[in-house]
DNA sequence: CTGTTAGCGCTTTCAT
DNA sequence: ATGAAAGCGCTAACAG
């Protein structure tokens, strides 16, 4: 690899001093027109190209840049958000530099970016600790789980009040046997399946005979569906079915069509996440929507305090977020 | 704003040299476990962090990093994409910082970005001329276009030839007359609609009567609904539809479901991108799947070219992908 | 084990 | 209008 071309290269070819280089690059004035003709010539005949770390260490105006970790581009729900805090930090003057934990392990994608970026932010698995570590002390904004240690923030969301709502509603509408389909996205983060909260709301929730009614599924539109098709087996009576997420949600949509059940007048079915997609299917998905408007903002501001204060490890700071019921056709 | 800790301050505050702090603060050894701990106490209680400008001028192995201009997040053509990307420039060792050009002009999002990246990639809308000039002298890697100028590269997908397989498919499969859906998107750029390189190709192989039968629509589920039903209240006669891409197709495959139009029995439809989410649908959608993998790889490759050649300006690479039939249910 | 000396590549004084 | 000097904050290469 060639020697990287600096800014005394161009000086020295162009017969002038560094300063007059920068002067000519940055439009800065202070400089004969000609000698700037010609050194801009210098820069295009050698490629030059200035060193973006030499020039942000030196010059005032800091640039922020923040690290999202998305947990998945298969899920919607997750390349939504992405869309959102993109529009929204762009907007704050955030640069954001992305990485996918899809094939990466949490840590090291923490490692990878840690000498980048100001901030992460991203809906973490791994554990406190674990993250604390391979975050090299940068602050951590959690999505959708609280933060305890200091220098961790977090923004949530209300899960058990979209649960509550969710259960009440298909109650109000006649549901009697309800059903629930869980995620096994615990199983990345830990060798055994642990119940997610929301089936922990759930079970506590729904009460007396459809509290066991739980089958659990991988966390796709093909997992929902056969997840759906072993509920609607093990319980014939079953009338509702509340699903972990909305891709969930749309594989059990497509599976009553397979298994010949009319939806929601056999079966009503209901998401969660709120996703535009719950449009693509027939009939279109119920959901209980989380507003992912409102989760990038409060990460932005947490964002925000941490860039003022300098990126100080300070004493965890949380919003809330609450969901509500997105009605459509499905329920 | 407090001034910014440095190295020095830590240095000072455990009655240490930088030199020490450093090898505390990087495990680096040399360094006697007492004084390391009481540097990183220091660190601690200082809120200390390095400067990510400063350790990466001085580090030899240069990071590189690749600024990725998103056209839509709203498309899953794009987010997947990205994953995609992502996932293979982490596996090269590329940061990937990355811009929204949902709400932000092209040359904007270039301007932000030029100081932190070594390379650009995207789908490009705006012509060369103003790219060349907003990208600040950086290369780009332009997705599914072709570049002329130095210093702007390509991975062009033949569309012609997608478009080709799939009329002379559905010929195959019966249809005699075949519409399309076109996209406004060149509304973006410019002031008045310009008929896609989808719809030029269309009309020059499609041929004899079926010539005329396309209809433009907004580039979303909606918008494809909406030109699909226009599209069968213009042509009773029409038995097949090639849609701008599988989004748009999507749309309309539902809103043959509200129109009470059979598909494919009645019409068939064809997209074109070859999404996942193509399976949402009921009947799933039969489209033109374009390689995002090899697509992706194309401009990494192109990428790693140009970081061998330190970025210089190098005349134009061209990679080219070849879509192909992807055959579900929808025709 | 620890400190000193040199820079990395650029921009900012301040002279001239 | 141009140049010389002085750093930005950090680490590599040597000393000791």
């Amino acid at each position: 690899m060639a020697k990287r071309v600096t800014i005394n290269d161009v000086a020295q070819a162009a017969g002038v001093s560094r300063q007059t280089v920068t002067r000519a690059i940055n439009d800065m004035g202070e400089i004969n027109e000609q000698t700037k003709q010609r050194v801009l010539e210098a820069c295009q005949k050698l490629g030059y190209r200035p060193s973006r770390f030499a020039r942000n260490l030196v010059v005032r105006k800091k640039t922020r840049a923040m690290g999202y970790l998305v947990a998945s581009f298969r899920n919607p729900y997750f390349t939504e958000i992405a869309g959102d805090l993109l529009n929204a930090a762009a907007e704050r003057g955030w640069h954001v530099v992305i990485a996918s934990t899809e094939t990466e392990e949490e840590p090291n994608a923490l490692d990878m970016l840690s000498g980048q970026v100001d901030v992460f932010i991203g809906h973490f698995m791994q554990n406190d600790e674990d993250l604390a570590r391979a975050s090299g002390g940068i602050p951590l904004v959690m999505l959708e789980r609280p933060s305890s240690l200091p220098g961790m923030h977090s923004v949530e969301v209300d899960i058990r009040e979209g649960v509550r709502e969710a259960i009440q509603a298909l109650r109000a509408k006649g549901a009697r046997r309800i059903g629930m389909i869980d995620s096994s996205y615990s199983l990345r983060a830990s060798p055994t399946y642990a119940p997610s909260p929301r089936r922990g709301y759930f079970e506590e929730l729904v009460g007396g005979e459809s509290a066991g009614m739980v089958v659990v599924g991988e966390e796709s539109m093909a997992g929902g569906g056969r997840a759906f098709a072993e509920l609607v087996a093990t319980y014939p009576d079953m009338d509702a079915v509340l699903a972990f997420n909305d891709l969930m949600a749309i594989g059990a949509v497509q599976a009553s069509h397979a298994l010949g059940i009319e939806v929601p007048r056999q079966v009503k079915i209901c998401g969660f996440d709120g996703l535009t997609l719950g449009e693509a299917v027939h009939p279109t998905l119920t959901t209980v929507s989380i507003d992912r408007h409102a989760l990038v903002s409060g990460a932005l501001d947490i964002a925000d305090a941490l860039a003022a204060a300098d990126f100080g490890v300070l004493p965890s700071m949380r919003r809330t977020v609450r969901p509500h019921m997105l009605w459509r056709e499905s329920a």
